[in-house]
RNA sequence: GGUUCCGUAGCUCAGCUGGAUAGAGCACCGGAUUUCUAAUCCGGCGGUCCCAGGUUCGAAUCCUGGCGGGAUCACCA
């Protein structure tokens, strides 16, 4: 197979080096990589790094291993030349036909199966007192793009969230609702269950601006202002952090709201009640949305189910000494030998803490799931609450605790700056979904194009197209950054975007319609390579290596970059030589065996983000 | 202030296990087809790779120190 190949290239490079300077290398440490276009060549050598062992001028070192290669090992190479300290060797003819011959007798495109563990992957877990908006969607498409990459190289995968279905906003929303002559439902208002519990998120938090707003400006509220701690503090940014201090200490519906809290976890009835019932409508609306792009969860859990998790593995800790009790009660750790502070895991009150529950969770999916490795999808934001989160666990020396691994995002910002739900700029999942794919029709019927089949196909395409330039444009980018998401970018469809490289797989599949592909004939015969099928080539080489790399460090913006780098590759390769109509059988079959090969390629790759092929167009 | 992430073309981003003249896309300008699907291709324009030192034959890439921006540092989640 290909990887052969480069082998006996670099096998020949290494006994070049002992026989002209006798002296031994180690193969592992020669790195070859492709010719700049610039130069002539297939793959380059750097010889610099053999100048100071071999005590030679790198041009001299260069020119002479080139020479003896080509004399001893024509079979290897059929030429070099010497810029420099580069050395860059052309490869024959037999080398790409039979590097691609390598290519397509592969299976799973050639990815090794390095893992073979059982690998939790935890993303989207919202909170149900709102609809889904653009930062989850990029969570969502991070998770689910991680689940496939790491499953791709053997892993034994788990997709799961964590639903955050109680606390304080979910009472609000249910307080509104209560609240409301109307009392709507989904079916009656005919507004999405998630959206309707949004809308009374925001119900709420407008009754209680009515009365926060006026007590500001009240002897009360006055008083409190005057009694701020710094004093540079302007009265706005006062009264915004003592928002929750207020909420909690003197609002009315702050207190019927908390009230309602209390009664939820008294398990009152006719709260638990309405309660899931406002949370069915959320979950009926988010599962519209999961459709929607494509994804799906093995198993959820509940926050209402796990809050109380995390009770023994603290008992644990005291027992071992890893953890320690304050006179008050509360629980800590203390993580300053690692470089972090002293952190609460308990409440003086023998309540839970944010982190308590995380620490059951985790506990709890290694000995119920079996889980080694457990991947969460969270925004970077929590960056410290995981350091601390796992840091705990290895300190209390968990089995699994070196498998955890926190995967960071950045937030996703407008072109005009953050999102703001005062401001009303939060972008909306479903709106953004709609809007992709009503672009894409647009753009369609404007062209006068996919007239010939149903409806049903061609909205099946449009929805395709759609979701493809959305989720490119998102996964593109690596995810350690926070980027810029710009609407109108979203759904451009030229360029570096994901109907580019549809179209690419789509030109492909539209000749091999007219061809049977059983039938081709051999290419043995063909000569003279054209360079941009050799580039082609060796990009389709570097597949399995890119994947396990995108595995390695759970970033899919190293896939999504490869299947443009392919795509791209592929649109020159169309354009520069002739496929049905070659010169030769031979041309036509080893050019149509590489198409077939580009277009699995890219078809697995776009798979690894979530992203499906349209058949045209 | 401590910790941490980020800083590359007007804009959005690649490249970062050190290698040749730093690459794409968008935008702008100009060309290519009377199609194996132009949702394509080719050319032009556009850069003190935040700054300063250091390591090296060689630094966007590694190290140190700055500067700028984000996040975080709750008995909130």
């Amino acid at each position: 197979m290909a990887l052969d190949k480069l082998q006996s290239l670099k096998s020949a490079i290494s006994e070049a080096i002992k026989a002209v300077y006798d002296h031994d290398v180690d193969q592992t440490t020669l790195v070859l990589s492709e010719t700049k276009k610039e130069f002539d060549g297939d793959y380059t050598v750097v010889v610099f790094p053999f100048t100071k062992v071999l005590r030679k001028k790198p041009e001299e070192i260069a020119n002479s291993l080139g020479a003896w290669i080509k004399e001893h090992k024509s079979d290897v190479i059929s030429d070099f030349n010497v810029i420099k300290g580069f050395l860059n060797f052309s490869l024959p003819d037999n080398f790409w036909k039979d590097a691609m011959a390598g290519l397509k007798v592969q299976e799973d495109q050639g990815i090794a199966k390095s893992g073979s563990s059982k690998v939790l992957v935890e993303y989207s877990s919202p909170n149900t007192n709102k609809p889904l908006h653009l930062g989850h969607i990029r969570n969502i498409l991070l998770g689910w793009s991680t689940h496939k990459i790491l499953a791709a190289v053997g892993h034994d995968v788990e997709k799961t969230k964590v639903v955050n279905d109680r606390g304080i906003a979910i009472c609000k929303s249910m307080l509104a609702w209560q609240m409301d002559e109307e009392s709507k439902t989904p079916e009656k208002s005919g507004v999405k269950g998630d959206h309707l519990v949004g809308d009374y998120y925001v119900a709420f938090e407008k009754r209680f601006q009515a009365e926060y707003q006026p007590w500001q400006q009240s002897a009360d509220g006055q008083a409190a202002y005057e009694a701020r701690k710094n004093k540079d503090q302007s009265e706005a940014a006062f009264f915004k952090a003592h928002k929750n201090k207020y909420f909690n200490e003197k609002s009315a519906i702050g207190k019927a709201a908390r009230d309602l809290l209390i009664s939820w976890e008294q398990g009152d009835p006719k709260v638990r009640e309405l309660w899931s019932t406002m949370n069915g409508w959320v979950y009926k609306g988010w599962e519209a949305t999961y459709d929607q792009l494509g994804v799906s969860f093995d198993f959820k859990d509940y926050e209402s189910e796990t809050y109380l998790l995390g009770k023994d593995i603290i008992k644990e800790g005291l027992e071992k000494g890893t953890f320690y009790r304050q006179e008050d009660g509360s629980v800590w750790v203390d993580l300053e030998d690692r470089g972090l502070d002293k952190k609460i895991l308990l409440r003086s009150d023998g309540t839970s803490v944010y982190i308590t529950q995380d620490l059951g969770t985790a506990q709890m999916r290694y000995k119920d799931h079996g889980a080694e490795k457990m991947i969460y999808v969270v925004g970077d934001e929590q960056d410290y609450h995981f350091q601390v989160l796992f840091e705990a666990l290895k300190k209390l020396e968990e089995p699994y605790a070196d498998g955890l691994y926190h995967l960071s995002y950045g937030m996703v910002d407008l072109p005009t700056g953050k999102m703001k739900g005062r401001e009303g700029t939060i972008v909306d999942a479903d709106d953004l979904i709609a809007e992709v794919i009503g672009e894409v029709r647009d753009a369609a019927i404007e062209r006068g194009e996919l007239e010939e089949i149903t409806q049903e196909e061609r909205e099946d395409i449009y929805r395709k197209i759609g979701l493809a330039a959305l989720k490119f444009f998102i996964l593109k980018v690596n995810p350690k950054k926070r980027m810029v998401f710009d609407p109108k970018e979203s759904v451009d469809m030229q360029g570096q975007t994901g109907p580019y490289i549809q179209n690419a797989y789509v030109r492909i599949m539209s000749m091999l319609r007219r061809i049977d592909e059983d039938k081709l004939g051999s290419y043995g015969a063909y000569a003279n390579i054209d360079p941009s099928e050799k580039s082609l080539i060796i990009t389709l080489m570097n597949y399995p290596e890119e994947v396990a790399k995108a595995a390695k460090h759970y970033d899919p913006s190293l896939i999504a970059n490869y299947t443009y780098d392919l795509a791209k590759k592929f649109h020159k390769f169309y354009h520069d030589v002739r496929v049905l109509s070659a010169e030769s059988a031979e041309a036509k079959a080893f050019r149509l065996t590489l198409c077939r090969q580009v277009a699995d390629t890219l078809e697995h790759a776009m798979d690894l983000l979530g992203i499906e092929m349209p058949p045209r167009m």
